[in-house]
DNA sequence: CCGCATCATGTAAACGTTTACATCACATGA
DNA sequence: TCATGTGATGTAAACGTTTACATGATGCGG
């Protein structure tokens, strides 16, 4: 029923090769038939079958996205910048997002197998090198936030342990002594990477012995619940860093409700920078992270990898974060 | 290279015929060769291909999702919620995102097809018809926050006008009576049912003649200059009813910064219910709008389309808003 | 023991492209 | 004038499935 191929090579008078030629903008076909058939075509409404392309040309023209359960901003922002970056080159999106685990990122990897020419896989899991061994051979791919050892992979990370060091430090630098850690969830390559930077600063500042870490897992209520707990404690740390802001805004509240004043009683810290960090009293010190940036830097790793395969390194690429100080750590 | 039915079916001593029957499941196989098949096909991994499966079946196994160009919280649950619907009925989401006017929008849509067995739109513009009208005859679509003006595709909307009325007489009922709104960027949809909402309830209570509008754009920046606005004003209102949450939280900070109290000088509301909203001091009163239900319900409404085509009658559905109070609208 | 229905299996066409190769017209140079 | 090169166009194979139809075996009633 679909006006085809051959329809326009009819109704213009050529053969199916010529068509084809013509719109692929090939260089052997005079002018004058390529403008009849261009014509024909749009008169017909004729479309290319993307199966039947795809069948031939073993291409896609479309990049998967395999993402974990993140949250709110950190997700739109991620698969806002890699549409924009996607639709400019003309490629298609696939989206699976919401893997808690590594089984699941692995199916949705499978899955996505042959519908895609390369793919772009954030999985923030420490046992993720069993995920990168179950990726096809051939299947062009770039890793964010992913464990870098021995992957075959090229791999973009944030600098978290970096991040966390310059936090540590600056609340050193304030004169806090006692910075405790909310950290996050076990298993979860970012969560590890802090709490290793807060741990080492606090080691070049020779407090790491009596370090005090909480349990957390990202989530706001983990931090809420972690606050009550640093209330009731006997002595009470000078400085609080959450793993992110989240928990940093649990946190937070629990101080609040509890009548500890932020940053006079206790300062605080978070990682992240999401839009919330801005808007809570008082503002919350972070540490910022240009998500946007990471998505955008994979994509194109993933083009330059898609148009001359093997090239390039499968290096480790780590991006800069940077230390937002506001009011919670004592701005004033 | 890649291993293929015919690959399948030597080693297995068999038809390609039966390969194909076996593995869709059709019950006219042995029960025999079906696990000999079976069996032959995991150890050689191999895995059909979908281009030549979407071929002939003509179908893709894929739903596109087109979308507006959404801020943060919105689209990540919006995305998230389709995501995993999509995903338990093993089909995979295409999206494309960000598009600023109804141009790219169709554009967008044009792109997809061939590519999709279904469409989500969300276009809230009140032009939008010109793109309905652009949509392919055959492609089952859905649509959120659409004009339902005679459109031929089910449409899903939340209710903005209910959502506004609620909020003004909320307000009305806590003795405001100058009730200022600030609106949302002309020309999209939800923007101007909700004004018309707030002008509509102003109206039972007499109230419509002397109505403030300022405008806005749904950005905070954008909340923050009417706020100051509001600020300089001779007479201020009683109230302030942003159109959106992003725009009061920004009209809350100018007002804060002056000096104004909140509630207790102007007391404040918004829409949407992002997460924010609880964080804000004082949190915001607002409407909750059930995001992630729209997406789920228009997901559901084009699986049903999908597997009966043309069986539903093309309607139009309106989900439900809730106000929701907080401190912001005088909550004590 | 024959004709017939039933049912598993095989054969081959079809889906709509791209592209290697063949063909053909034409210009060029000797 | 003829061989040869060039460049546009056509022919047909190939991509990897699904499925209508053909085939052949088997079981059954008469």
């Amino acid at each position: 029923m679909a006006v085809t191929i051959k329809d326009v090579a009819k109704a213009a008078g050529v053969s199916v090769a010529s068509v084809s030629r013509a719109l692929n903008g090939r260089d052997n076909v005079t002018d004058e038939t390529r403008h009849r058939i261009l014509d024909v075509a749009t008169k017909l409404r004729y479309r290319p079958n993307d199966a039947a392309r795809s069948l031939i040309t073993k291409r896609t023209q479309t990049i998967g996205a395999v993402l974990p359960d993140l949250h709110g901003e950190f997700f739109s922002e991620l698969i806002r910048g890699i549409d924009v970056a996607a639709r400019a080159q003309g490629l298609h999106l696939l989206v699976s997002s919401s893997h808690g685990d590594v089984d699941e990122a692995t199916a949705a990897i499978r899955a996505m197998q042959g519908r895609v020419d390369g793919l772009l896989v954030m999985s923030p899991h420490v046992d993720a090198s069993f995920l990168h061994e179950s990726l096809p051979e051939a299947l062009p791919a770039v890793l964010m936030n992913a464990p870098q050892d021995h992957s075959r992979f090229p791999t973009l990370n944030l600098d978290n342990h970096g991040g966390a060091v310059a936090m540590t430090r600056h609340l050193l630098g304030r004169g806090h002594r006692r910075i405790a850690m909310i950290g996050g969830p076990a298993g979860n390559l970012d969560a590890d990477e802090r709490r290793r930077g807060w741990l080492d600063a606090l080691g070049e500042a020779s407090l790491a012995r009596d370090a005090l870490l909480l349990d957390g897992d990202f989530s706001e209520e983990s931090g809420y619940a972690a606050g009550k707990r640093i209330v009731a404690l006997a002595q009470r740390p000078d400085a609080v860093f959450a793993a992110n802001d989240m928990m940093a805004v649990g946190c937070l509240i629990a101080l609040v409700e509890s009548g500890v004043r932020v940053p006079d009683d206790v300062a605080l810290a978070g990682f992240d920078d999401v839009p919330i960090a801005r808007y809570v009293t008082p503002q919350l010190t972070t540490v910022r992270v240009r998500i946007a940036d990471l998505g955008r830097a994979a994509f194109n790793r993933l083009i330059a990898e898609l148009e001359s395969p093997g090239s390039l390194p499968a290096r480790t690429e780590i991006l800069p974060c940077e230390i937002v100080v506001r009011a919670s750590s004592g701005d004033a």
